[in-house]
DNA sequence: CCTTTGGATTGGAGCGCTTCAACACTTTAT
DNA sequence: ATAAAGTGTTGAAGCGCTCCAATCCAAAGG
């Protein structure tokens, strides 16, 4: 920056007026410094100017497992919207394993973020009791385990439980009575899934045969269950799984037991990713919008960081029931 | 920082020694620093320590599109490595837009990144002219148009061409001989894969039946395509697309249109992603080991970083071809 | 007893930038 | 003519940290 000033014959002060855009600085004196940076290469140290401006323009976002294309489009939803806020973004993944998202999350703070979004974090509360009364935070498709005592937190869910029951609704009103809910084990949203879904059987008259079994968050965690549940006297003629992807695994499982989908047993998933939307699978899901959340995730940053807002906010979207293929009367 | 230090009655510099984990501290002052940061709630200030420091152990990764699973995998793999390698890595995502490919590129050398890893990035040689010699860069999964002669440069690329050959010689050794590809369009990896192609037709005696048409990267860029070969004449009896994506495009096309494969028409894909391992795809495709490659470019930066290397390397990684349930002999 | 030695600690300069008060120079009002 | 009010420009302080040289102190050696 001294050179470029040297350069321009000017001070190092109007030499960072003209890269900041400042409207007063001469038009003669501006090309000049322009042309010394140019000829000089200059690039400003975004380090050095977050230090001495006291803010970063930067948005921190946490992910829980960037291979899963549900929370990728999240996440591309909140680039969108941090770019046309003017902040930057800076993503973490926390491949699903929660220590790692604490040290990710702390890093997040020491590098000065502005926001934090956690997009599908397993952390809870108590995580993040300190975090967030430094940093405004959101919460995007997942849910901290105390609801809103924190102050500092907004929330933007998909509503998991309506969801869930939507499933059911549906399955139930095809004549299945035997539904079977794969979970998400301890993923963020996985409780509230199953709650959903035993509230739904419940409405449906079918209390008494709800039956959940562990699963997790990919294709291969369905395996066991299915193996499982094939093994067994009475096999349920539904399965919800927790996500697409999960449910996914299930129809592979299934095809190596060479049962058939929809017509010996049921299949739904949860997130309308693409990879549902294929013919071939051609699953029957639950729409997340993905891209709005990220936005509404932002926006719920920003109405913090710009105008001051201090109390907790909570989105809850709309699930919507998107019917495929693989659903249809059970077997008879 | 200043707090802490007056709290456990020291020096600032002490403070920043305990940070640090300097072994020439006293037991005891360590104790007491420790305490004091820890009741204070002290988080160091990254961008002002990277400042003093002169390095911010922070790699910087460009990627093409998150979405695209492939790319996504590639990244993990980039970050497992650099975390033990002890770096952080910072993700920008191009979204497929090469103006903004650039101005991320910008924003991480001006965050001064200590390395730049390319991933899938449609940047040419030209484009990073400057960058190169100002920070280590390596460019993974595409190339630069110019081969070699920056030498600032790194490259680690699955052999696309030999990829491209051996799924044509396997569609060859199956019967077919009208193999149309669709490409990748403008992607960083096209080119190669086109050329493969019809290498691989030329050396089974197919070059006259070489046929490219325009693809993409994703699922809707191959339907234009298809619709207009089931129209023509002839259409040829087998689809090499560009990656597994847009296979999948390809894939619910042939659905939409009846048209049965591979009875009726073998596909292939590229990447081997998840997606074309689910049985109700078992789409035949092209393995690109992208842990390995992240691993790669990682070490590739490390070695000029660490160990000071300054001529620049080049791996080239064997593709390997997985046979599923998309290819079969052409139609009688 | 004084000097040496070596480990522990500290003061202060410096990293590259922003920003504010002060200054210089014009232009306009009086 | 002089004061007032702008414009443009600049010097210098300060952002939170690191790290070097200097200092301090206790133990060891002479």
């Amino acid at each position: 920056m001294e050179d470029v000033a040297e350069r321009a014959g000017v001070s190092r002060a109007l030499v960072s007026l003209v890269i900041n855009g400042s409207p007063k600085v001469s038009e003669q004196k501006r090309r000049r410094v322009r042309e010394a940076a140019r000829a000089l290469g200059y690039r400003p140290n975004l380090m050095a100017r977050s230090l001495a401006q006291q803010r970063t323009r930067i948005i921190g976002v946490l992910v829980n497992d960037l291979r899963n294309p549900f929370f990728a489009e999240v996440v591309e939803g909140i680039e969108m919207a941090a770019e046309s806020g003017e902040f930057g973004i800076v993503v973490l993944n926390g491949r699903r394993d929660r220590a790692r998202e604490l040290t990710a999350v702390e890093t997040l703070v020491q590098l000065q973020v502005e926001g934090l979004a956690l997009v599908g974090a397993q952390l809870d509360g108590d995580d993040l009791d300190e975090i967030t009364d430094i940093v405004p935070t959101v919460v995007v498709a997942s849910d901290l385990g105390r609801p809103v005592d924190h102050s500092g937190v907004d929330t933007i869910v998909t509503d998991g439980r309506r969801g869930a029951e939507l499933v059911v609704e549906h399955l139930a009103s095809l004549g299945h009575e035997r539904i079977l809910h794969i979970d998400g084990a301890g993923n963020a949203s996985a409780a509230e899934r199953r709650q959903g879904y035993r509230r739904g059987m419940e409405a449906a008259g079918l209390g008494e045969l709800a039956d959940v079994r562990t699963g997790g968050d990919d294709e291969a965690a369905a395996f066991a269950a299915i193996d499982e549940i094939l093994a067994e006297p009475a096999p349920p003629t539904a399965v919800f799984a927790f996500n697409d992807l999960l449910a996914a695994g299930v129809l592979d499982r299934l095809d190596d037991a060479g049962v058939p989908v929809p017509d010996g047993m049921s299949l739904v998933g949860f997130d309308n990713t693409f990879i549902s939307a294929l013919h071939h699978l051609a699953l029957t899901t639950v729409n997340q919008p993905r891209l709005t959340m990220g936005r509404m995730a932002v926006d719920a940053l920003l109405e913090r960081l710009n105008d001051g807002r201090d109390e907790p906010v909570r989105h809850t979207l709309e699930p919507e029931l998107v019917v495929r293929g693989t659903t249809g009367p059970p077997p008879p």
